[in-house]
DNA sequence: GAATCACTTCAAAGCGCTTTGGATGGCTGA
DNA sequence: TCAGCCATCCAAAGCGCTTTGAAGTGATTC
């Protein structure tokens, strides 16, 4: 059942029948009922693909999300940012176009999704400092936002970010207060622009402080548990061993947690370790009372709100581009506690 | 630049233009080459809505994933099930289309996906024993595939399952062999189908060994690390505790750890757990030596197999509906040993 | 030299919807 | 009475692509 075949049965045009459908004031109210009353009876419901060519909107947003090759991993925060934006798309019809992209072919990838008018605005995840996607994007001249920052692009784009370098440094800054001056950092990869952040803010910490900072405990991977846990039994192997740990995830803090107490350490006493949270929903940190001393902001959160602002951005193209940096909250648990 | 333009610019009529580019054969190489290189050149690319318009296909795979109202919670296997199929898709140059669906409107947002023809086949994630899914997108006539089964389903559809009965069934065996005699279950909540089936192998294990079963060590819920530290715990406080866990994810099997281990008990000798491990890329069971004991199956590769399967299905719609069930292996690490 | 054929190319008709630019007719006000 | 004006409705022209059915070439065959 098509529009033309709903119509004919209406001995009414197409032009009619849509109107009335979509709502459009010139029209009828009785002939507006009768139509609905119609199509509800049979079973009619729009052709998308037909809309969306004659309207020029695809009603979608993308989403491309890059993968690694090395270790074949998607991030884990995707899975909670994905339903945070799907709540928004669903509440404004519309719906979420995904690619998992390998590395090496991802700006071809983004053309394929954007030139071809598949979807009406992209999001990027995860950018890199110097990330080539945003001047790419902006070349295509279509809504995009970026969930995180690229340090090294110069030009105006859209963004949300959390504040992650000041993030860490408050963190840091803790774990410093209670006395600590040996701290490992066990970061993302840092060709990521978030643990590059992350880094500075550590450093930052540790130099405002006039502690000397040391390479031999400072690591970024991969961001998995077992990454954390060969990194903690590394640097407490080592000649001096960390009285502290920061991690980038509360998944590699599980991997230190796990090294810690291979050792009989005791956490929060013996070794302290921080880390960032982004309230992934199947590794809550604790319900009430948190487990482990985190920097936390939900990415839950920042996929609704991402999801705001690039709707918000699609629909009124000619305001100026939005920003948005959160702070993240510090809340302690029974991770931390004074240096021994 | 579309295809008018181009054709124009060509000399050219559009259906030889169209043809050159599709690769149809009865074109000259020479005009196929001069085209080709025009459309470098002008940088042009089919706008995909016009074509899928024209072609009646959306050359776009639906997931519709489920998302629980209570917990809010995604369930965790499901980014690396779609890194799996998204790499196929790539490949067959099929898009994958996204909704999070919260558990009451779920119906209604399948025909909305479905039955506007905005996708060409659906994934069915989560399925529950009794799922009104699967009848409702047999009647919309659309090619479908579920991950898992419905048991209380009587109508064929295609599916790719993991035996879970005779996973769990072998699992709890090798704990039996053992020589443990009381086996806590800590598993996911029991109107998903999979989980049924997993207690249903637990359950038939323990009766064939002629060992009494215990509802108080028996638990059902949502698969985070909370819940099965907060199960652990309670099955310890009780007056008879068990000398080992069978648990429905890694992620419960984290908490049950972390349990066992603030309770000062060896994991592996004192208290031993076994696991399924769906080898997620975040939280993986270890590279090379496994932590856990589990009955591993990789839904990675079930998610490469599902589009696959579906794809198939697609094109060639007359064939019959598939099935593939697959078996999880055993794979012992560190967490199990004898009954003390 | 006409008929046949393979090889290329083309004009035009969709795909199902939206939207522009009128029509139509009843009603109002001078 | 008639122009002017709403309130409704409509025909037709797109949106950019694919595909059908036919036509225009030479070359080949008899």
């Amino acid at each position: 059942m098509n529009l033309r075949e709903l119509s004919e049965r209406l001995n009414l045009s197409q032009t009619t029948v849509s109107r009335a459908l979509n709502g459009y004031p010139e029209v009828n109210e009785q002939t507006r009922k009768r139509v609905a009353e119609a199509a509800a009876r049979f079973n009619y419901r729009p052709y998308i693909r037909a809309q969306t060519l004659a309207t020029g909107r695809s009603m979608s947003i993308g989403h491309i999300i890059p993968f690694s090759n090395q270790n074949e991993m998607v991030n884990i925060v995707f899975a909670d940012f994905i339903a945070g934006a799907g709540e928004i798309y669903a509440q404004h019809g519309y719906s979420m176009s995904l690619s998992l992209v390998r590395d090496e072919d991802e700006l071809s990838a983004y053309r394929g999704v954007a030139e071809k008018g598949a979807v009406d605005g992209i999001i990027v995840h995860s950018p890199a400092r110097d990330d080539p996607r945003i001047a790419f994007l902006a070349e295509l001249d279509i809504p995009f936002l970026v969930h995180g920052r690229a340090s090294e692009v110069t030009k105006p784009y859209a963004w949300l970010d959390v504040n992650n370098k000041r993030a860490i440094e408050t963190g840091t800054q803790h774990l410093l207060d209670l006395g600590h001056r040996r701290i490992g950092l066990i970061n993302g990869e840092e060709r990521m622009d978030f643990a590059q952040r992350r880094r500075e803010g550590y450093l930052s910490a540790l130099t405002k402080a006039n502690v000397a900072t040391d390479t031999a405990i400072m690591r970024s991977g991969e961001m998995s548990e077992p990454f954390g846990h060969a990194s903690a039994h590394e640097m407490l192997d080592g000649a001096k061993p960390p009285t502290a740990f920061v991690a980038s995830s509360i998944v590699s803090a599980l991997g230190i947690r796990r090294a810690v107490e291979e050792r009989g350490l005791a956490m929060g006493s013996e070794i302290s370790i921080l880390c960032f949270d982004d309230e992934i929903s199947y590794l809550p940190n604790g319900r009430t009372a948190p487990v482990f001393t985190a920097m936390r902001s939900s990415v839950r959160a920042a996929g609704r709100r991402c999801a705001e602002l690039l709707i918000d951005q699609i629909s009124r193209p000619d305001q100026e581009l939005q920003t948005e940096l959160w702070d993240a909250e510090l809340v302690t648990g029974t991770s931390t506690g004074p240096c021994p």
